[in-house]
DNA sequence: AATAATTTTTAGACAAAACTAAATTTATTT
DNA sequence: AAATAAATTTAGTTTTGTCTAAAAATTATT
């Protein structure tokens, strides 16, 4: 049995992996759990030993299958925890998120496949995130981040790719939830930033902002 | 911020309060939470330190005010909880505690009004024991339990007062439920076990558990 | 390629929550 | 009331997960 800490390292490391594709660094680590560097060196080291990592010292760390595993079964219950909160209990989009950081480590499968049922099986969290599956596997949707489109561009958007309560109640203020539609009218060459119609109204959003936003794509 | 151990305590202190009505002693506690006698010293200083009890040693403990309130409040989610999984996910009666065990030590109040709400402010777990108002108050049901009536008595079962996985079951092959009909054909003398018509079936059931079986008081 | 800067690890400590064994207090018996 | 038994507490450890400060390794810079 795996504890609260572990769990959430091996969270955090999968995450972390999602983005950049190569081993994972301690500092990052820290980072994400506001922890020191050191107690993720010795995190490091009992994750080795129940061999859920593969890890070198000073040579970053990646998941072993098992990890992998385990970190994507945790993934799967946040996800359906918040699309439960967000459908059945009326909470919005960015409210869900804490809350899931302590439903995901509730132990029993039944639990999580009862509940996977009572949702209908949802494929997509209430972020657009795709839910992975009782047997880890993640639904791989054909989506590119906004910032990718160029002036001219009109599509909708199919999910976001960070769960931030500040991100989510700015977007909501922007009138942006999953489905807007969104119309690229001019993109500033200097900070990347866009001119975007959402709902026929114009709005000035930055780099940062049409990365984290994901569009459907054809 | 208390800790669940803290949590577990306080609700340990609370149960066995509700039978005895007297001081707790530190072995009743250890026996419950099957900790050794040693560690529930520890932790009733600690908890005589941040005001949660009343405890002088060698004397036993009770509830502070403020301990009671929060002791209750972990009660009211429990059963809230059991509640949610039995009526909306399928459980049986017999498999929720242990899930509501871990689900009672979910921080967010806004979490669990929403579910109060989501469940139509349930006043009844599905053990038939009553749920805590947000304001802490126990709804009190007059009641008495099966032992205590006499040979003829006939009447419907208002809930029991363990929530324990082989009692439950053994209670389902009876089919007894909640709201079920018994009818009290004899009583042993020698160990005041029963000899019960459940369902036009008789059925012989200890004293123990009669003990356990409450039953509507006009 | 040597030096500086950054990252990571080690060493040593601490708090929480548990344990065992021994000492102390309270309760029970004779 | 003294002796014995039972319950409780103290003392001293252990494990888990964290920390800071110092040391070591890696990466970047001149």
């Amino acid at each position: 049995m795996k504890t609260f800490a572990e769990e959430n390292y091996l969270k955090a490391i999968l995450n972390i992996s999602f983005n950049t594709n190569k081993k994972v660094s301690t500092n990052e680590i820290s980072n994400v759990l506001k922890t020191s560097p050191a107690s993720v060196t010795d995190m490091l080291k009992k994750l080795l030993e129940k061999k859920l990592v593969k890890y070198e010292k000073y040579k970053g760390v990646e998941l072993s299958n098992n990890g992998k595993q385990y970190a994507i079964n945790i993934l799967r219950k946040h996800r359906l925890w918040e699309t439960f909160l967000v459908e059945h209990l009326g909470f919005s989009w960015s409210e869900v998120h804490e809350i899931a950081e302590e439903l995901e480590h509730i132990k029993s499968t039944k639990l999580i496949d009862k509940l996977d049922a009572f949702l209908g099986y949802p494929k997509f969290d209430p972020h657009g995130e795709p839910i992975p599956s009782k047997e880890g596997v993640i639904p791989n949707v054909k989506s590119t981040s906004l910032d990718q489109m160029e002036v001219g561009f009109t599509g909708h958007v199919l999910g976001v790719t960070i769960d931030d309560k500040l991100f989510l109640d700015y977007l909501t203020k922007l009138n942006i939830k999953i489905g807007t539609k969104i119309e690229i009218i001019q993109i500033i060459d200097f900070d990347k930033s866009l001119i975007v119609r959402i709902e026929n109204i114009q709005n000035h959003i930055s780099f940062d902002v049409a990365k984290n936003i994901l569009i459907k794509n054809i």
